[in-house]
DNA sequence: AAACGAGGTTCCT
DNA sequence: AGGAACCTCGTTT
């Protein structure tokens, strides 16, 4: 995807979206033509309030609602045994080169490990800029699937969520028993 | 335990 | 350009 079509708000990205059940309540998943571009979790009753949440960071962006499309994604994202190394789900990373930098090392945390704000700081030649990682990670529009949730403070803290604290450590509690499963 | 400043980047005015 | 906000961290009260 070239930096031309996200730039300017989204302008002129359509841009799909549907609600799906997930272990961690609600999730909106938000799919572009070239694959998944948003997901994120919303409690009972606040479906449209999470919506806004995402549609503002691509506010020019054109939204269709259709459920039967992202319906496919969201059971690949839930189902573990779904998953395969060798066929990723297609993810599209709107934002900038150090939004992108820092989610990319996110995605090398394997499951059930953890990091923190300034590991991923050293790991992309910045290591004074945990903070700025903890801001980038905050943007990730791709929760659970970039890992946010494995990011964790220096002391292996929970510090902070975009959607709780509680729905971190239930992400986290539920990797655990994945790798149960497996 | 709480307060504080440095810190990199982004967003808004 | 300026200032505030951020899922931080280490040091100081």
């Amino acid at each position: 995807m070239s930096p031309g079509e996200w730039k300017n708000g989204g302008a002129g990205l359509t841009l799909t979206y549907g609600f799906h059940p997930s272990p961690f309540g609600t999730a909106i998943v938000i799919a572009t033509a070239r694959g998944l571009s948003g997901l994120a979790f919303a409690d009972p009753g606040e479906e449209q309030a999470a919506l806004a949440d995402m549609t503002r960071r691509w506010p020019n962006a054109t939204y269709v609602e259709d459920h039967e499309s992202t319906a496919p994604l969201a059971r690949r994202i839930f189902d573990t045994r779904l998953w395969r190394p060798d066929q990723p789900l297609r993810v599209v990373m709107i934002g900038t080169d150090f939004e992108v930098r820092v989610w990319e090392t996110l995605l090398k945390i394997p499951m059930g490990r953890a990091v923190s704000y300034s590991d991923i700081a050293c790991k992309i030649n910045s290591p004074k800029a945990s903070r700025a990682v903890g801001a980038a990670v905050g943007k990730n529009p791709v929760s659970f699937v970039v890992p946010c949730h494995r990011a964790l403070g220096k002391s292996g803290t929970l510090t902070g969520y975009h959607w709780g604290i509680t729905r971190k450590q239930a992400m986290l509690g539920w990797e655990a028993g994945q790798l149960g499963v497996q």
